[in-house]
RNA sequence: GGACGCGUAGAUCAGUUGGUUAGAUCGCCACGUUGACAUCGUGGAGGUCGCAGGUUCGAGUCCUGCCGCGUCCACCA
């Protein structure tokens, strides 16, 4: 007996099967030469936190993609790890470590500090990885890598060292995000902005020996007066003429195009140049004269002497037209520094005091800095006037204090092209996309990566941070001293060429860098990785290691070639059980380097390029971008053929997703309710190539389970989802209780899954959930229903005789050969359907339209396996009559065959499940008729021992029958509109009908031929088929285009309402033939459209008058007109 | 400010190079449970494809403009 259960239990065939899976080696990826390899490299998630819808939908699709090809015979390699995410762990363990124990960094030191987030990496790491083998992740657990383990490790110093050596990297100056509370950098997307009331102030900067008719001051504007100690020239710009009248053409232009309503903004905006034009020109032509005769200006308070320069960045339709330039504290004034060749004065101190460059303003805040720079001012007579004006402050996301733009030494990768024109790191980059080496899905995000990396900017390495790689750098001031010292490990000095021989030729590189004090050299010496021992030497030679460590994305770029043991050219890459990536927890480091062969690393080789990387669109630039270039760099060859960008998921009012805004989904939370194969099936579904995926999400009452709404909620800081029965308020008013959300069903309340509060340790809470996975699950039962239906038929069972009511019995499965003469319509046409079907699935995902392939294949398996052709071999699996019982073994044998290939069509779409119905399919049918073998004939075969490994489905081509699809057609309209009349007339499902059709001979022996199917699926006895069938007084009629059919039901029919209901079909036709017959007569359409669209026409319209005329003779048989 | 995308049924989305009557799922209405499945079946209602122009024999699809929305990047004296 089948103890199937009614429902799908997803708990038990998800634990069961993964770990059946895993033990079997079946996600294991090795070199074999006698397969195609097939690589997938995991976007790494950052180990700070769990995963989030997005992880689920990008896990999903590789996932999809990897079971796909190693179904089609791929050695399919899925990498998986983690990222160490240098800035937002760091973060995290230093915030957990200040709110638990009240420590910073500071006063535990770099050591304990990096030791303390290895312990938060590995817990987290375990928890990512966990969640990812729920929904089902097949990668390649043994090769799970992390961007700090030993092996990435060596990576990211190779690839240093050669780029250092390449002259490719630098070091230089940057303007970063300080953040003076944490005495950090922080990142530009960890800095927000807030608009406050500030001032403006218009300051006066005297003009040296200012000649007759010369102004004796310069005004300039600011909001920040007290950088004014860090200015190093005052800029004017170099043709302010030709610069206002080219802002004034712009406005123009803009007033041509613009609506009605913005046009007098802009007419105000005009006149103001006009006017100022008026006003300043004059002056700023002349500042702009003294600008070029090279005159001096006195900066205020300090005395100093600073140029006016003409730079573009001086706008004359702003302020008083001259700006102030402080390069060391503003990112614009930083270019014109650059540009103008003018020095940097940085004035700040890490902690944000003022530094002795400040003079008498040093050590003072900078609040307290402004204060009495604004006094200072006041006294001199300098300060013309202070505007009141609202403006934009930066602050830090993770202090809540302001950010200081801050002048800093950082590290460089060059991107630009070489001096003598040859392509350097972006423009290779560029090459590998426009000639298609690299091709996106879709293809319009090629753009961005190319628009990206067309800046060439220079990718700024450096990382103010502990947790990460430390900069391979060493460096002392250049001295005679330390050039000896150099000279004892190899390296000479002959003019400027440095050169090093030796036995460390190839571990050491030296170049000069920028020291603090100007006039002075650093001696930047690059050590190799493995060499570590000539750092040691290099400080005990009073060389000190740079501090900083490597961005995040420097290490996440080698990922493709690093996983697979790059630059190990002699072992192939460890597997996990003889590898420990945590050093510093785990004591000891084990050897880098794994099984040694003869052959060297077969795995790099082998994996190398791979196929497709899948990704969302946010990081094409930050990583895909960078795993290109250095592919390039280090291996000579693109890291994989094809990007395919994958849609975001926002929540019902078109947001991100987000913790910080309460409206995430935990995909833990969906598979715990829905199961892994319903949220995959679902997730497949949304991801296509246009939109992004809007999730409309509910709270959950805890209690009855009731579905609540959400609604956005304004907080003083930022808007947050919360439910829309929401009682209370936020911020939680001091000795309240916490919001809860009150059960519109129930009445419950209870508190909500939210950013603003944590919900009380065993209070029940509502968590976000969608019912959109509706849609998934609904699937899998379906899918589970259909294939407990099928197993209860292939084991014996008893029939009974419609008249006698004799029991009888009826044989169980057995595996034999099906040919074409055992084949029913049914069967014919649900293999042509499945062969179709394949071919569209495969075809769809490898453009990587998943939405299309589930859409594909829910379509078969719903509407056409279940809903039609299980439907049509019920009487054949339970015949009426003992001598029908030999109707039963070909129906069996071909419904295993197709189930057996629909399983296998699924099995990437819904993994669990179909290992589940595979298995138990095996206990009972271990031989299936195989559908990729010759056309018309199922030849049993034994199954493979699982599904994850089972062929992908390739039906033999000869089962397609367009000509059969199309008949079959004929007889579902026909049930259709039998069922139709059924309904309109409300007859109920016991009474059978009798139904006569009006058609060609060749017609009524198809339809005679599939008589039964009329009775077992619309409960109509097919009485008459031919020509001369006319219409029975009293029936309901209908006309499928060869056809006409009728069902006389005396008594049952209304005339009126039959004439009503043929009338309104007449109207319809008739509307669709005045459209064609217009078309046709347009001669323009017959002349210039294609032949076989006009013929289609024609053709349609003849279909379309036939059946008017057979509605117009019903209607005039009903006595209408 | 720049780039890219989106706006199609009450909701969420498909709609391949322009070509008969614009589809699906959920929801809705009516009917239906002894035989795989009510997480189901059968039938049905529901759309002037954001707006305005244009190209074309023909536009949901191509072009221009406008309106609304989103994302990324840049910038904000």
């Amino acid at each position: 007996m089948t103890d199937l259960p009614k429902q799908y239990d997803p708990v038990d065939a998800q634990a069961k099967w993964f770990s059946f899976w895993e033990s079997k080696g079946y996600f294991d990826a090795d070199p074999d030469p006698a397969k195609t390899s097939h690589t997938i490299m995991i976007p790494l998630p950052n180990v700070t936190g769990a995963l989030h819808m997005g992880h689920a939908l990008n896990g999903t699709l590789q996932d999809l993609i990897t079971r796909w090809k190693r179904m089609e015979g791929f050695e399919a390699l899925w990498m998986p790890g983690t990222d160490h995410a240098g800035i937002a762990t760091q973060a995290v363990v230093e915030r957990r470590m200040f709110e638990e124990e009240g420590l910073t960094r500071h006063d535990v030191g770099r050591d304990a500090l990096v030791n303390r987030i290895w312990v938060w990496k590995d817990q987290y790491e375990q928890r990512i990885i966990g969640q990812q083998k729920s929904l089902g992740a097949s990668c390649d657990w043994r090769r799970t890598r992390f961007t700090l383990d030993d092996l990435c490790s060596k990576a990211v110093r190779r690839t240093f060292f050669r780029l250092f050596k390449d002259g490719l990297i630098f070091r230089g100056k940057r303007l970063v995000n300080w953040d003076t509370h944490l005495q950090t950098a922080v990142a530009n997307d960890e800095v927000y902005h807030e608009k406050t009331q500030g001032h403006f102030w218009h300051i006066r900067y005297p003009v040296i020996d200012p000649q007759p008719g010369e102004p004796e001051y310069v005004t300039i504007a600011t909001t920040r007066p007290e950088t004014l100690l860090g200015d190093t020239a005052v800029a004017v710009h170099p043709d302010p003429e030709r610069q206002l009248e080219k802002a004034i053409s712009a406005l123009k232009d803009d007033l041509g195009s613009a609506a009605d309503k913005e046009k007098p903004g802009i007419e105000k905006k005009i006149d103001a140049i006009e006017k100022r034009k008026k006003s300043h020109l004059p002056g700023l032509i002349q500042l702009r004269d003294m600008a070029a005769a090279g005159r001096l200006l006195r900066l205020p308070l300090l005395d100093r002497e600073i140029p006016l320069v003409a730079d573009e960045w001086a706008k004359p339709e702003l302020g008083s037209g001259c700006v102030k330039i402080t390069p060391a504290h503003d990112h614009n004034d930083y270019d014109v520094g650059q540009r103008q060749s003018l020095p940097s004065i940085n004035i700040l101190n890490p902690d944000g005091t003022l530094n002795e460059e400040a003079g008498p303003y040093a050590g003072l805040t900078i609040d307290a800095s402004r204060e009495k720079v604004v006094a200072d001012l006041a006294a001199a007579d300098l300060l013309v006037e202070v505007e009141d004006r609202e403006i934009e402050k930066a602050y830090s996301d993770r202090s809540k204090t302001a950010i200081e733009p801050y002048l800093s030494d950082q590290w460089f990768v060059k991107m630009g092209d070489a001096d003598d024109g040859s392509p350097g790191l972006a423009q290779m980059a560029m090459d590998a996309v426009e000639s298609n080496r690299v091709r996106f899905y879709p293809a319009r995000y090629a753009k961005t990566y190319l628009d990206w990396l067309g800046e060439k900017r220079d990718w700024c390495i450096s990382r103010q941070l502990w947790w990460g790689h430390r900069i391979p750098i060493w460096s002392r001031v250049e001295s005679q001293e330390s050039r000896a010292r150099l000279a004892d490990l190899g390296v000479t000095f002959d003019e400027d060429r440095i050169a090093i021989a030796g036995e460390h030729a190839d571990a050491l590189a030296v170049s000069r860098g920028d020291a603090l004090d100007p006039g002075e050299t650093l001696l930047l010496v690059c050590v190799a990785d493995g060499c570590d021992d000539l750092g040691s030497q290099l400080e005990a030679a009073g060389f000190e290691q740079d501090p900083d460590v490597l961005d995040t994305w420097f290490s996440s770029a080698l990922w493709p070639h690093a996983t697979l043991g790059w630059p190990d050219t002699e072992h192939d890459p460890p597997l996990s059980s003889a590898f420990s990536n945590s050093p510093s927890v785990a004591g000891e480091r084990s050897a880098v380097g794994g099984q040694s062969s003869a052959d060297g690393n077969g795995v790099l080789p082998y994996f190398y390029p791979g196929s497709v990387l899948v990704t969302s669109r946010d990081i094409i630039t930050l990583w895909v971008a960078r795993m290109v270039l250095t592919g390039l760099y280090n291996m000579g060859d693109v890291p994989f053929r094809h990007v395919h960008v994958h849609p975001k998921i926002l929540d019902g009012f078109g947001q991100t997703m987000s913790k910080s805004k309460g409206n995430g989904v935990d995909p833990l939370d969906l598979i715990d309710k829905y199961g892994t194969d319903a949220i995959r099936f679902t997730i497949a579904s949304f991801a296509g190539e246009t939109q992004d995926v809007r999730l409309p999400v509910e709270y959950e009452c805890p209690h009855c389970g009731e579905s609540i709404a959400p609604k956005l909620y304004e907080t003083d800081t930022q808007t947050v989802v919360v439910p829309s029965t929401l009682k209370g308020e936020f911020p939680v008013p001091e000795g309240q209780p916490k919001p809860v959300m009150v059960c519109s069903a129930c009445g419950e309340e209870s508190q909500f899954t939210t950013p603003l509060y944590d919900a009380d340790e065993g209070a029940p809470v509502a968590r976000v959930v969608s019912e959109r996975f509706e849609y998934g699950r609904n699937f899998c039962n379906k899918l589970w229903n259909a294939s407990r239906f099928a197993l209860m038929n292939l084991e014996t069972g008893e029939g009974e005789d419609d008249k006698t009511k004799e029991k009888f019995p009826l044989p169980g499965y057995t595996p034999g050969e099906v040919t074409v003469d055992d084949l029913k319509l049914e069967d014919q046409w649900i293999l042509s359907r499945l062969a179709t079907t394949s071919e569209e699935v495969a075809e769809l995902l490898s453009r990587y339209q998943f939405d299309g392939a589930t859409r594909a294949i829910r379509d078969f398996t719903w509407n056409e396996f279940c809903d039609w052709y299980l439907e049509m071999i019920k009487p054949r699996l339970k015949p009426s009559r003992p001598e029908d019982v030999s109707t039963r073994p070909p129906a069996q044998r071909v419904l295993v065959a197709v189930l057996d290939s629909l399983l296998r069509l699924l099995h990437p779409f819904v993994p669990f499940i179909t290992e589940e119905l595979w298995q138990k399919l095996a206990e009972i049918a271990p031989e299936r008729g195989r559908t990729d073998g010759e056309a018309h004939v199922l030849l049993p075969e034994p199954a493979a021992e699982a599904c994850i490994v089972a062929p992908w489905p390739r039906v033999a081509e000869g089962w397609k029958d367009p000509s059969l699809e199309s008949r079959f057609e004929r007889l579902q309209e026909t049930i259709v509109a039998v069922r139709n009349v059924r309904a309109v007339y409300k007859i109920s499902p016991s009474t059978p009908v009798p139904l006569h059709v009006k058609c060609e001979a060749d017609v009524a022996n198809e339809l005679h031929d599939v008589a039964e199917q009329f009775d077992n699926l619309a409960k109509a006895v097919l009485e008459q088929a031919g020509a001369e069938v006319i219409r029975p007084p009293s029936s309901a009629g209908f006309t499928i285009g060869d056809a006409d059919g009728f069902i006389p039901l005396e008594g049952l029919i209304d005339r009126e309402e039959e004439l009503q209901r043929q009338e309104k079909e007449r109207d319809k036709l008739r509307g669709f033939i005045t459209g064609s017959e217009k078309k046709l007569a347009n001669p323009n359409f017959v002349e210039k459209a294609p032949a076989h669209v006009v013929d289609e026409v024609r053709e349609t319209l003849e279909n379309l008058q036939k059946q008017l005329e057979s509605v117009e003779q019903i209607i005039r048989d009903l006595g209408g007109e």
